[in-house]
DNA sequence: GGTAGCCATCGAACCGGTTCGATAGTTCAG
DNA sequence: CTGAACTATCGAACCGGTTCGATGGCTACC
């Protein structure tokens, strides 16, 4: 592997002059600069990215926090920012924390250690100590999906009340009163958000919602699976289930479907997020989704302008909060 | 952030002491060796990874490049990974080069330069240059799904020549003789293996292959759903389907609901590899599995022997094929 | 008692870049 | 013709570690 030396002696300058040529052309004379370039060209000379970093105090990689790369939610924005980053010159390195919070925490320090020049992050955790380790980062940081009271980061999301509200007064419309809700962790802000869309939306059409009619399926698929069995052998069963996203609602169908009931006849389903065969699933599921590859590109476009730009490094963190969209499915029955 | 001289002045020995002392702690006198992890900890010193990557001409990272890392064939083998190499002190890198041979390529580099322990690669390409390609690397490299000829490394994957053949032979004994197959791109060992698998095993029974009911869906939903409308549109169905990977099976399935032909009362399906929400899907697919926790822990084991011990840095590379599962579904119809 | 051998520690070079103050050489105004 | 201002280039220090040959003190053997 050549290195700069190899450059220098070639082209007859010295190292400090090459670095100065390769990061800023216009300040060395034309005819120095086509030396250089040249020796470039001849020796197959490419810069080593760790002696740069070290040097520099940076990397041009991008670090990218998720917990589970494999939600299709997450592969869109990471897509997005990967190919903005890359045309901007930049590199994502993709981590997975599975919604643990020591995880994510150290899969952070890691990335911190290797000077990546942005995070783009989404948060597992809350509480003073964790807005307090994001707070410490000197990283350009932007968070998504999770709202995170008290962190001073940009954020890019969805109207997460709004996506509960949407859903809630479809089943209302439909004539449903006894619907159910499987919740995701309290402490997150998009389940919270989700459900306190549900709540107010039934107080408003002055429909009360009965307390063993709101489980905890912790947005994971066992947790739903469970949920979704408590609420089945009621006595008085829903007439509809909206599951608080993708993975409790699909669990709830298979719950479902386990017990002989068939929706929508027997009960009615709705979701918030989609999954990547849900046209194959039958029925097809009504659900409010978010718009993926927009949430991706403010990402990219915010992340990588905090990177490059001095006024954008300096500019206030901002929220950005996208309307999710409703998609009708074959999921929900008048009754 | 604490550098190595500031442990070296507090603990009041020299630079490569420290440096040796945190690298070889048995090479260091005991009242020296305290002393020194005493400064340590007073200072909060955490060595510089990309500082140690550059002296020692190498990270403890692992990179893992796969075509899509939300497939969950992927997930699963990445997580075995993480948590093992996790174990051992490494850290993962993830990519994704979207299946596309020059953005893989670009990755590799990528990471090559950033010094990465090892390497863990379903490899997307073929042919002389693409060996060549992979062969220059020095890095300790396990490939894995794609066996590519040629490649003189370790290669962990499955049967896929038996793949093919069980659930070719399981719709052979349900009665069926005009068996349509969707294969992926011939130059994919997966696939031409898989394809392989059921002409062999259509020859055996002294089924004759039609050439129009053998099409290609480029292992892709897009390419696949047109494959399936190609079949569907023919005046002589298929009696069965079988896909060669899971998504176009499952855009065959999507086919087939949109075309209002029922499946498998009207037409059989099945498919090798899983998704995630497989059983909510109706019907049920029969398909053939592999055993990707397996696959990832041999795969994890044998990149990092090769990282850390001197012999498994030697050992010639090796071939791990393990037999797939079937697993029935509700998709296949006796006729 | 002299010296061979070992052990703990150190200094310096190195990994491959960046950065900044210093130094010539050139241009231009007075 | 002098000196200020600017330009092109360079040397040295630095980023934060690792590595290896050198050094000096100590034990042990003859």
């Amino acid at each position: 592997m050549a290195t700069i030396r190899d450059v220098a002696r070639l082209a007859e300058v010295s190292v400090s002059t090459v670095s100065l040529a390769l990061s800023n052309p216009g300040r060395v004379s034309p005819k120095t600069l086509e030396r250089i370039r040249d020796a470039v060209a001849a020796v197959g000379y490419v810069a080593d990215p760790l002696a740069q970093s070290l040097a520099r105090g940076r990397s041009r990689m991008i670090g990218f926090v998720v917990g589970n790369v494999g939600n299709p939610f997450f592969g869109d924005i990471r897509r997005e920012l990967e190919n903005y980053a890359l045309e901007h010159d930049h590199f994502v390195l993709i981590t997975d924390s599975s919604g643990k919070l020591d995880r994510e925490r150290a899969l952070v320090e890691h990335l911190a250690g290797l000077k990546v020049a942005g995070l783009v992050l989404a948060p597992s955790g809350h509480g003073r100590d964790y807005v307090d380790f994001v707070h410490g980062l000197k990283i350009p940081t932007v968070c998504f999906d999770q709202k995170v009271p008290g962190i001073e980061r940009d954020f890019v999301g969805s109207d997460n009340y709004l996506a509960g509200a949407m859903l809630t007064e479809h089943l209302l419309q439909l004539g449903h009163r006894r619907i159910a809700f499987i919740a995701g962790p309290h402490h997150m802000h998009t389940a919270s958000e989700r459900l306190r869309g549900f709540t107010d939306t039934m107080a408003s059409a002055g429909v009360e919602v009965r307390p063993n009619l709101v489980v905890d399926g912790q947005f994971t698929r066992s947790a739903g699976y469970e949920a979704a069995m408590r609420l089945l052998i009621q006595p008085e069963r829903p007439t509809a289930i909206l599951g608080a996203n993708n993975a409790v609602a699909l669990a709830a169908l298979q719950a479902m479907q386990e017990l002989g009931f068939n929706c929508p006849d027997d009960i009615s389903l709705a979701m918030i997020d989609d999954v990547q065969w849900s046209n194959v699933i039958t029925p097809r599921i009504t659900m409010v989704v978010q718009d993926t590859l927009k949430l991706g590109g403010i990402i990219a476009r915010r992340v990588l302008h905090r990177i490059m730009s001095p006024e954008g490094a300096a500019d206030p963190p901002q929220d950005f909060v996208l309307t999710p969209r409703f998609v009708p499915g074959a999921s929900c029955r008048r009754i």
